[in-house]
DNA sequence: TATGAATGAGGGTTCATTCAT
DNA sequence: GATGAATGAACCCTCATTCAT
């Protein structure tokens, strides 16, 4: 068994990232299926036979892209931080770290989230991926209920429905819709704003 | 020019609805890529060739499913029969209204918005197809935050936050989440009760 | 078996020569090849399952066109008619002739001759039917040479020499050579003057 | 702008050369249609796709096919260095050289031809072709009728009458009549000696 | 007899993957 | 390791032919 060096093990790891960058920004533009593999060399710089000095397979490519997101949702796990704080201040400081993360991570959703949505092996190993993400949140949220800082709303619900609206405005920004992208730092406060207190709140 | 009888007019409407049926299905599972025109046909229960006698290629087949979903959209148009009773019960009934027509038309869904959201051309054609639905609906807000129904919140980001929260649990049902898929019925009551009273009602 | 009556083979072949013309101009316009059977049917007014009910297969379609071909080249039997007259004149009238009959079936040599010309089956068939013809000459010229009414020359050669120049000549045309087409009926005493008096006549 | 080294391009001439080398043998011997890339590709000994590096569609090779032809043609511009000797000979030494080319391209001819019959976009192709030749051929033509060297016979019928019999002797050499191929050295004098000093001079 | 919708074999072409250099 | 020419499986689509009406 070949073992690398950190030296070696830095050069593929860079070159790893050369590769899925380059993957990432060509799907995202025209779609997994409808990109070749040349294109992505092209775009990478590289020839077609070097990819696969790093990759099994195209599909290897989208995997790998897939767990970079993943890494991404991992991040969630820093609710830990923000828990002493009022859930006001809470919600508003999450949602605008997030909705700052995820513009940068925009790109790498129009590239893989699709194929996500169309393949069916794509789609369970997403779902594993977000799986404990959704645990998470819904202890928290349950744990916060409990201590009467929140209404009893069902915490899977709730946890569903904040997931729903983010996925979906990244998906109404990827479709091009030109308010999501132009107002995209105001949609935090928004969200909070909305979430917190309600449609309602003028009428009383 | 040649006319078709009224008969002959029925037997090509449900020949091409058979075939389409048979695609959405088919593109639903395994995604439009992933899908063979021959799978279509034999879900069809029809030749391979026959597919070509409706369509012009396996695109359009893409394209008049597209067009389907366009007219689930249009029905947006019905916020004038609610338009008398007051916000929430509005809100309550166009909810519960909507969720129930999206639930059929999830495998449509399936079928056609991952590969939207994956090709460019595909993403303009459906952004100028929702265009009126947007617009119809920022009018409408507007018109009822003037009246003084709802709080004086910037109707284009709600509009859009409304519709991706929307589009967004479709998504979290296609992916297969189990919670979102067993209690699609309880959603947009809870949506309703969030939105309106917000979470911040009970810490008051 | 069933035989026809007098009048129902009357019926069937003025279906046949029906399709065949149509078939001729289409072929003729498009290339065998490149025209469909649904084109002929079309350009016959009738449906494309008829044509089945008097011709076999496409194929067959061009066979029988190879067939009236066949029924021109057998005129070249009245040389006979011809035969008391002396040898210039002979040329003269039956160049007249032949090149008069050619243009009336310059559709139908456009139409087959391509297809013979590519179709290893086509050839064969081609040459069988052209022999009897090839033969006829030959016998014809040795008779006058031997009656000293032409120069020795061989008699193979002159009739090959011959039958090329009026096949080129009809290629020619059908590539649509503008003199070629316009001074068609210059060409049988150009053709008699070439080949009797010779480029050599001035000099001496 | 990409720039092929020396031997980098010699190596794609090679190529080139040598599936044009298989199509045309199997063109000739099958035509075009009947003809699968498939095929052309067995007969190159390399696989199918390769083909596709090469040439952009099958229809590509037939072009390619027609420009080597066309480039037969160009040598009909060695007029000049015949220039100077008188018209007998002139045509003797221009038939013998013509003739013994011919038979080189013969495979070529037959593998292109018939397609150029049938297809009237290539039909215009040949024509805008071998235009030039025909005009240089009418010039030389009229100034040796001007010189008193040829008699005041038409140059463009004289033209098209030569053309055609060199073609329609092709042509039947492609038919498969085996005189014109058992025979075909023997023509460039016969051809001489009938157009130079024509039927006729025996019975005088 | 005539129709034309249906069939499905076949072919041109693409492109992920391999491997000799 | 890097290259990119070569490979060939797979797919969309056409169209000659069939057959139920």
């Amino acid at each position: 068994m070949r073992v690398h060096s950190v030296s070696e093990q830095e050069r593929i790891d860079r070159r790893r990232a050369q590769i899925l960058e380059a993957a990432s920004r060509v799907f995202a533009r025209k779609g997994f299926h409808r990109t070749t593999v040349r294109e992505v060399a092209r775009e990478a710089g590289i020839a077609d036979g070097t990819i696969y000095l790093y990759f099994a397979s195209k599909q290897e490519l989208l995997l790998a892209l897939l767990g970079q997101v993943g890494r991404v949702g991992e991040r969630r796990a820093d609710f830990a931080e923000l828990t002493g704080i009022d859930v006001r201040a809470f919600m508003d400081a999450y949602l605008r770290r997030r909705f700052a993360e995820l513009r940068e991570w925009r790109q790498l959703f129009a590239a893989v989230f699709p194929e996500v949505l169309a393949d069916p092996g794509l789609r369970a190993a997403q779902a594993a991926q977000a799986a404990p993400a959704f645990e998470a949140a819904e202890v928290e949220l349950a744990r916060r209920i409990e201590a009467g800082q929140l209404p009893p709303l069902d915490p899977g619900l709730l946890t569903r429905v904040a997931a729903a609206t983010v996925v979906g405005l990244l998906v109404l920004d990827v479709l091009g819709d030109p308010v999501v992208d132009a107002r995209w730092e105001e949609l935090p406060a928004f969200l909070a704003h909305l979430w917190f207190d309600g449609l309602g709140s003028e009428g009383r």
